[in-house]
DNA sequence: ATCCTAACCTATTCAAGGA
DNA sequence: TCCTTGAATAGGTTAGGAT
């Protein structure tokens, strides 16, 4: 055998190009196991010819007709073969591509549709960075998530650093360097191209030492002093779910991601998916950096006593980092990485600057880097943005550097120890019955699994309402300066929610950064963002951001128009948009304004009305006037607005929802 | 404006297979 | 037997095109 497909029909370049990365594949380890050739490229090949596909049905899926219940079929080594590098070649591939692969292999198209999309989801999952719950877990270390709705940790232990995962934190604890510039893909794969002698090396390395709290993180998180541990325990609910929700994710969130400095990568800090239809990745800064920027903003929370309260994060204290750190903090976070829509916007490089700085086309003719928008699910955009032969920039060095015997592995063994323990009670995630799907939104019990399970809209997530922090007032200084700009803006169709983002990360949170508002052009075309946010709700997951509700104004439907790459220049927003994945359930788009039907695009001929709670709507415009509050109340007029109950109809359901979350947050949840 | 369709998503279930 | 992996399903979202 000496080709990869069998008979292509029409030769890809795709899949001829992603032969070499095959042999990377994790999965294909399995594979490699049953040969003891090292040759890479060779491997796939081998597969075919040398190993039959054990146990598997070689039966062409049309062939034979699986009950619903019945036994599944496996796919075939040799088929798998084909659709991971197709898979890399294309995670997204078209109707013509997957026709290409049907040709291939012995599925039929629906099912290597359902294979990319499993494959995607797969993906997703395991570059899903660190939730709360995790992180949390690994900073209280021996600590128990319990529950089934994993909501409020408690205290098991002594918080002591005895693990190897809380090298992870120790890291974090220097929380305001970008230290981990790690694709979390290759968190996963760490045998993946050049990367791969260092990742060696990082196996061999020690973790580093576990290290005691340092003072600096004890003072930026106050944490009251209980006398025993039951005192611990009776306010687990109230103070450490709010320690997490205030201070873990936005100081320690996706310690697993690193991200590209703008100034290095001249692609705006945005991953480069290659070629691939894949949108689904966006750039976001680390939280860690995130909550250097969101210093001393006010949010709401909640107090030991369960009143609500603003509260300022405890600004993080350079000085305490040593030079080398305060050098990145300064070089790196501080001047370009912003948490998106919440921090100001500045003013952008011209989109000439922006696509002269990609690459020449020689070289990547068909693999032009596409900016992608939105969300960072694409851990290939990560694997190329990390790439060390695509950035090498002192970042990258350093970061390099950093990465020896850090959270890469930490990271891959606190996963790997949390997944192992499932069902055994995992010290980080709880045993959720083998659960993968662990994710936040996981978290929340289901009510009635018979019953249809309930949207989680903003108007439903009591989270999307509580996370609904004051960090806006840069933005809400901005809106209003840009609120007579509004006109300008090409947006069509605004949503009633808010799309201002919450400090904390939650898995689909980093979908809610912006990879660089020195470079990206969803601040310089969309200033919008600014405008039409409507303030103070937490954008949810795929919210309204994403590209597609801008990019209706500029770009058909890429997913229908494969030539995207051709839009770079012509279509800012379309650096923001790729395909779809941004479909996320969640999103604040104002769903309800969607009119039952088939026509679910329809609602936006609704006018929205928007209750802000504004004392002072006087604004120039009347968008303006219903959408920003004054910049110098903006945080905490509303918040007291709020609590004392003078809020607007669609928010009365929200104060029941606070109320119902505060009750639980004062230990009312057993 | 509505309906239809395709494509995508997340969440989930469950069979297969390995430890 | 337990756990992981992956195939498959369900329900939902989005957007383009047709009516």
């Amino acid at each position: 055998m000496d080709t990869l497909a069998p008979t292509p029909s029409t030769p890809s370049p795709q899949l001829s190009r992603a032969v070499p990365d095959l042999a990377h594949e994790e999965e294909h380890e399995e594979l490699a196991q049953s040969t003891s050739q090292t040759e890479v490229l060779d491997l796939p090949l081998l597969r075919e010819s040398e190993t039959p596909a054990p146990q598997l049905s070689s039966q062409p899926s049309g062939e034979a007709e699986r009950h619903p219940k019945g036994k599944r079929k496996r796919t075939t080594a040799k088929d798998k073969a084909i659709l991971e590098a197709a898979y890399n070649a294309n995670p997204k591939p078209d109707k013509a591509a997957r026709q290409d692969i049907v040709n291939r292999v012995s599925l039929n198209e629906k099912e290597v549709q359902i294979w990319f999309q499993n494959r995607r989801q797969n993906d997703r999952r395991k570059s899903r960075p660190l939730s709360p719950q995790e992180i949390a877990a690994l900073r209280y270390g021996g600590m128990q998530i319990l529950s089934s709705d994993n909501t409020l940790p408690v205290y098991t232990s002594e918080p002591e650093h005895t693990s190897p995962i809380q090298a992870v934190l120790s890291l974090e604890q220097e929380y305001s360097s970008p230290r981990e510039v790690a694709s979390p893909s290759r968190l996963d794969h760490h045998e993946t191209e050049q990367n791969h002698e260092d990742t060696l090396q990082e196996d061999t390395l020690p973790l580093p030492e576990p290290q005691t709290q340092p003072q600096e993180e004890q003072q930026s998180m106050p944490h009251p002093v209980y006398a025993t541990p039951a005192q611990k325990q009776r306010h687990a609910g109230d103070d450490d779910s709010l320690l997490m929700s205030q201070h873990l994710p936005s100081s320690v969130g996706y310690l697993s991601n690193r991200w590209n400095h703008p100034a290095h990568s001249h692609v705006l800090s945005t991953p480069i998916s290659f070629n691939r239809g894949d949108d689904s990745f966006n750039n976001f800064p680390p939280s860690s950096c995130s909550s250097s920027t969101s210093a001393l903003r006010p949010r709401l929370s909640t107090g030991l006593d369960g009143k609500a309260e603003v509260v300022t994060s405890p600004p993080q204290n350079p000085a305490s980092l040593p030079p080398s750190e305060l050098q990145s903090f300064d070089s790196a976070c501080r001047p370009s990485y912003h948490r998106g829509p919440s921090e100001s916007p500045v003013t952008l490089p011209p989109i000439s600057t922006i696509t002269n700085s990609l690459p020449s086309s020689q070289s990547a003719a068909p693999l032009l880097p596409r900016l992608t928008r939105g969300r960072s699910r694409d851990v290939h955009a990560w694997e190329f943005a990390c790439d060390a032969e695509n950035r090498e920039d002192a970042l990258t060095v350093q970061a390099k550097h950093e990465s020896r015997g850090s959270a890469i592995a930490a990271i891959s063994l606190l996963r790997s120890t949390s997944s192992s323990t499932a069902g055994g009670g995992s010290p980080l995630q709880p045993s959720r019955s083998n659960k993968r799907n662990a994710s936040i939104s996981g978290m929340t019990p289901r009510a009635d699994s018979s019953t249809k399970k309930p949207r989680l809209t903003k108007g439903l997530s009591a989270t999307g309402r509580l996370e609904t922090p004051n960090n806006n007032n840069i933005w809400a200084g901005k809106r209003q300066s840009l609120a007579a700009d509004t006109a300008d803006f090409s947006y069509t169709k605004p949503k009633s929610s808010s799309l201002f983002i919450s400090p904390q990360g939650n898995e689909s949170d980093k979908e809610n950064w912006s990879p660089d508002e020195n470079g990206n052009p969803r601040f310089s075309y969309h200033q919008p963002s600014s405008a039409i946010r409507p303030t103070n709700r937490r954008l949810l997951p795929s919210g309204p951001l994403s590209s597609s509700n801008y990019e209706k104004t500029t770009t058909t439907n890429p997913r229908r128009t494969p030539a995207r790459h051709a839009l770079i220049e012509s279509s800012p927003s379309f650096l923001l948009s790729g395909n779809r994945a941004n479909t996320a359930p969640f999103y604040g788009g104002g769903r309800g304004q969607y009119r039952g039907g088939g026509d679910k695009r329809g609602g936006g001929a609704s006018e929205l009305r928007i209750y802000e709670d504004f004392a002072t709507p006087n604004h120039n415009s009347p968008t303006a006037s219903r959408r920003a509050p004054p910049f110098e109340d903006d945080g905490l007029d509303e918040v007291e607005r709020f609590m004392r109950g003078e809020v607007s109809p669609s928010k009365k359901g929200d104060a029941d929802a606070v109320a119902g979350l505060l009750s639980l947050s004062q230990g009312n949840w057993r």
